[in-house]
DNA sequence: CTGTTAGCGCATTCAC
DNA sequence: GTGAATGCGCTAACAG
């Protein structure tokens, strides 16, 4: 910044007057184009440098119409499915030259309409639309002028590209491990049955067992996402069936709640009872005695990918449509593999 | 999206045309300027609403020197302070039709630098930067060409803007509460004492105490921000001072310890001894049992001031400089009072 | 009150 | 190889 003329940042004509040629030449000198002299180009990259010269975004962007920036619009900032990917959109972005803007819609569809368009007038090369369900949100539709990918809550319309964490084999993945733990009287606690991540890893769940030839221990427990619900369901269950020797939970909310009692009530985890988490929230499931084993659903990569399909899309690559899994994994902990 | 003139979206002049009138009255007319017949600006006004218009940000930005964007330079988007901040921003720009770049420098100070260097070129009006701890962090330096406010951590540098909440008022508000409750024998139990968070919040505490005449029960217990350490200085303070009967916790993760190990012990919280947390950060503050007492920083309120600060100096109002310090609020639960 | 003119900073024809 | 001219979309002067 210390080169400034008169105070001003520089301008290309600046650098051109600098250089003693003309603004046309010094542009395509510093644009790497070929028809310059070699001499006359050292010259004007010599006289940017010295004037700390940056292209002005705009005046570029009003004639390209691209712009190197991208929209993040999200459906609501709270809660703490957004962070992860949010690093993750930001950091493939960022390596790659490309600012984002970040709006968010606070759950509201005339504010994300209005930032929409702002995204559009500011003339962003992709929008990347994050929600905060894994249930399907409406489609912004396909007549955009730009590339959209939909993260974490698939759009409604298969015409759009989306990417949504594997719920399904998530469920199986906590079955299966319970599985190989010597479980084989399971039960399951989760949130809000409208939920379609509540009902994707009951369904998951429910395969895995049956594949086992087993099933679920009493019906699945579901209200709402709370740890205080985790409390109440895992008393229940286990005064209803005292023979449980695992509980998968819908979230790590829940697991830690069903902790609490299965502490209240002298069972020993993960000796009596096996417990899995889900979503691995750290501070919740490193937090707890014992630690929790939880499924992570791999946000932040699902983020890097939400990003690298939008450059692929700017690139005009095909980037298919329809909605796409992103695997999950799980994270084993002493909840139910007691730590030596 | 739908009336797009010719697919391409709509400019003034298309406005212009459509209302029959010049391109400058249709500028005119739209920006609310005066001179401007009444029924002129009715015709403009429809005709922009029919063809979707909005003005093209680069173009305006041209002219004006003025982009309507800023810069929030993070230091690292993990952890709970971010967000907040990063809502309550991002809340009050939006209404004022700016939008926001976001820059995770991943606590990287190349990365900083070189997302400041990007944020420059992009010409942002001004710029937050947000640390993660309340510890002064460098300052981008006086050199800017844009106003620059400091949430959270604040600069080093007293010739900036900084703000940051006041972690001692925390510190007396809690602890006047739990005089206020009736409790004398109070302990404190905190994380990392390198923090300036955990000094501050200690120095409030014990200010508070004084004005009583009365001293912590026991030396502050510091180690780290997590339930472990609650869990095991709780088990450590109540064994060495049994007649303690209120706990002041430097975090909520630290209460939520605090909490578990109370009812080991067959402590009743609150009636045998209160406990009070910081941050109040949902999920633990009202999952527990009993829920949390705890200290908000407010941190939203926080984004939202700095964003005002930082329009009100792209304005050209003096905003003064130093640390401000931002109120807190004590959110009273149960851990301090029973629920009847 | 309205329209004409000029120019923000840059990349791109097209003559020279 | 280089430079003069044109225009991206818009707003600020001024003239009518």
């Amino acid at each position: 910044m210390s080169s400034d003329v008169e105070g001003r940042t520089a301008t290309l004509s600046d650098v051109a007057r600098r250089a003693g040629v003309s603004i046309a030449t010094a542009s395509k000198a510093l644009n790497g184009r070929e028809d310059v002299a070699a001499a006359t180009r050292r010259r004007v990259e010599a006289a940017a440098t010295e004037l700390a010269f940056v292209p002005n975004p705009m005046a570029r962007g009003l004639l390209a119409g691209r712009t190197g920036t991208v929209g993040l619009l999200t459906s609501d900032l709270e809660g703490r499915f957004m962070l992860p990917i949010l690093m993750g959109a930001e950091d493939a972005f960022g390596a790659g030259q490309v600012n984002v803007f970040l709006c968010d819609a606070r759950g509201d569809a005339i504010r994300e309409q209005h930032h929409l368009k702002a995204l559009l007038s500011r003339r962003v090369d992709g929008i990347i639309v994050v929600g905060r369900q894994t249930d399907p949100r409406p489609s912004l539709g396909q007549e955009l002028p730009v590339p959209v990918v939909y993260a974490y809550a698939p759009s409604d319309d298969p015409r759009d590209l989306s990417l949504t964490p594997d719920n399904e084999a998530g469920g199986r993945m906590a079955i299966e491990h319970l599985l190989a733990c010597g479980r084989t009287r399971i039960a399951h606690i989760s949130g809000d049955p409208a939920y379609a991540a509540a009902q994707d890893r009951l369904a998951g769940a429910q395969a895995a067992l049956a594949d086992a030839g087993l099933e679920l221990v009493g019906d699945p427990m579901f209200s709402e996402w709370s740890e205080h619900w985790g409390r109440d369901a895992a008393a229940l269950l286990l005064d209803r069936h005292p023979e449980i020797d695992g509980i998968f939970c819908g979230s790590d909310q829940l697991a830690r709640g069903v902790l609490d009692t299965a502490r209240d009530l002298g069972r020993r985890v993960p000796d009596d009872l096996a417990v899995v988490g889900y979503d691995n929230w750290e501070v919740l499931s490193t937090g707890s005695r014992p630690e929790l084993t939880s499924v992570d659903a791999n946000l932040q990569q699902l983020g890097r990918l939400a990003a690298q399909r939008v450059f692929d899309a700017i690139d005009g690559v095909d980037t298919g449509s329809g909605v796409s899994h992103v695997p999950v994994r799980l994270v084993i902990r002493g909840s139910t593999i007691a730590r030596r």
